[in-house]
RNA sequence: GUGAGUGUGGCGCAAUUGGUUAGCGCACCAGAUUGUGAUUCUGGGGGUCGUGGGUUCAAGUCCCAUCACUCACCCCA
């Protein structure tokens, strides 16, 4: 084996998956134009100080898991480790909210982040998400939300759960903070990491996953008993849009994001597959974001969807439908130079004619060009011998039945044409 | 960053308590079928057993290190 390999953590896609993925992505298209959504393509990477700035210094990502280095001209760049930050960046520097609002925006791509790889999990990953800019209304998060799960529908995902919760505003989280810290003073038995976020970040103690923590939280005062009246409000018109579609959730007051610039509605989707990273995409409200990159007050939200993620949980449903990707013609020869040359040919006039065409380009004997013709799943063959270059004449076989039809030069496009046609029906 | 498991031809596996030319299936190539595939039969190519060191008369098999993969923790998509 050779010693240079994919970096640790990534992957190569190969056919036929690399079919299934392109399919994938096709299918997210057509829902994005149903909802009217725009791409939008960002670098990917960025300067270092964007998601500093904007995903928050004290997270994890920051912390430990972004690639960063040093470019020849002393700039210190990181891989995208996701993907809110670059789009509101770019919200702000082409002024877009001067547009007409709200702006809705999609993407599809990789993202990067330093970690041990596992399963559901790796250095580079693809998401692909969405953000709306320039707007507050309920009714957003709402579509946000139904579009998320959309997803999942067209893709007769069946097995998750949408948890749901309000972080509140800058403005009334820190008479909850205060209540956290005070109710959490007097307790012992926090996790090492806790102690930390009790300092640093209180809020994350709550979806602390050691059974102590959870323990001591359980009984915890709940931030949404603490929402100032807009926050509240905002809270429970969303969940009754949410409702309109049918569209049943789990309050979940202890979900608080890893992110440090959510705002109010933050959701996560479960599946129950059997791996540990079952959160399939995540999202939230951001309304402090652009402000904190120096841009104008401009409230967005948005979610990131893991396809890898999503990838595996359609692999568990069986829910998978490779597709087949079966050539039309392959162009057989049996003969000299005169009789590849004019396989040749007719390989040209099929393909002109957008009747996926292939033939054996290692020029092998009949038999290995006619495996080669099976292995590429051709429907039919064309095959050009001696004895029809000089009478003018194709034979064309039909690999499933093995009937075969002697066809004048000319023919064969239509003849094709016509057997497409009779399949479809 | 922490812990556990695994590492043999392209893929999936095997090799008795360390013992002599490391096997099998699939795939690949060729022939049977000198103008034709997916079946069948026959034959063939391909492995310094992840890498480096050590123990031993002898190591795929034991020990150490290292790398990679897998799974889990942490966290996230």
């Amino acid at each position: 084996m050779s010693e240079l390999r994919a970096p640790r953590g990534t992957k190569d896609l190969l056919p036929p998956e690399s079919q299934i993925w392109a399919s994938i992505e096709g299918m997210l298209r057509e829902i994005y134009k149903i909802y009217n959504y725009k791409e939008i393509r960002t670098p990917i990477f960025e300067d270092t100080a964007l998601f500093i700035r904007g995903v928050g210094d004290t997270t994890d990502i920051v912390e430990k898991e972004m690639y960063t280095f040093n470019d020849k001209g002393g700039r210190s760049i990181t891989l995208r480790p996701e993907g809110t930050a670059s789009v509101v960046r770019s919200y702000i520097e082409h002024k877009l909210y001067g547009a007409s609002q709200p702006l809705k925006f999609f993407y599809i791509g990789p993202m990067f982040r330093y970690e041990r790889p596992q399963a559901g999990r790796y250095r580079q990953h693809h998401q692909t998400g969405i953000e709306v800019l320039g707007g507050d209304s309920p009714l957003i998060d709402a579509e946000v939300i139904s579009l998320g799960l959309e997803i999942l529908k067209n893709f007769k995902l069946t097995n998750w759960r949408l948890h749901l919760n309000s972080v509140g505003f800058p403005e009334c989280r820190p008479a909850y903070t205060e209540k956290l810290i005070t109710y959490l003073s007097d307790k012992s038995g926090l996790c090492e990491d806790c102690q930390k976020r009790y300092r640093r970040n209180p809020l994350r103690t709550l979806d602390c996953k050691s059974a102590t923590c959870k323990e001591i939280i359980k009984d915890a005062p709940l931030l949404t008993n603490s929402l100032c009246i807009e926050c509240h409000d905002h809270f429970q018109k969303l969940q009754e849009y949410l409702k309109i579609y049918g569209i049943s959730y789990e309050l979940d007051p202890f979900l608080v994001r890893g992110l440090d610039y959510y705002t109010r509605t933050a959701f996560e989707i479960k599946t129950k597959s059997s791996g540990s990273q079952n959160q399939i995409f995540g999202g939230g409200r951001y309304n402090g974001l652009a402000e904190q990159l120096g841009g104008p007050k401009s409230p967005g939200i948005g979610f990131g969807l893991g396809l890898e993620r999503l990838f595996l949980a359609l692999q568990e449903e069986n829910s998978l439908e490779i597709p087949l990707a079966p050539l039309d013609v392959f162009v057989v020869t049996i003969g000299g130079d005169e009789v590849v040359a004019k396989g040749w040919e007719i390989l040209y006039k099929l393909r002109e004619a957008n009747i996926s065409a292939d033939m054996d380009l290692l020029l092998r004997a009949p038999k290995g060009q006619m495996k080669a013709a099976g292995r590429n799943q051709a429907k039919y063959t064309v095959i050009i011998g001696e004895d029809e270059l000089r009478a003018n004449k194709l034979l064309l076989r039909d690999m499933d039945s093995g009937e075969e039809y002697t066809l004048d030069n000319n023919e064969i496009v239509k003849f094709v044409e016509e057997l497409e046609r009779g399949q479809e029906q």
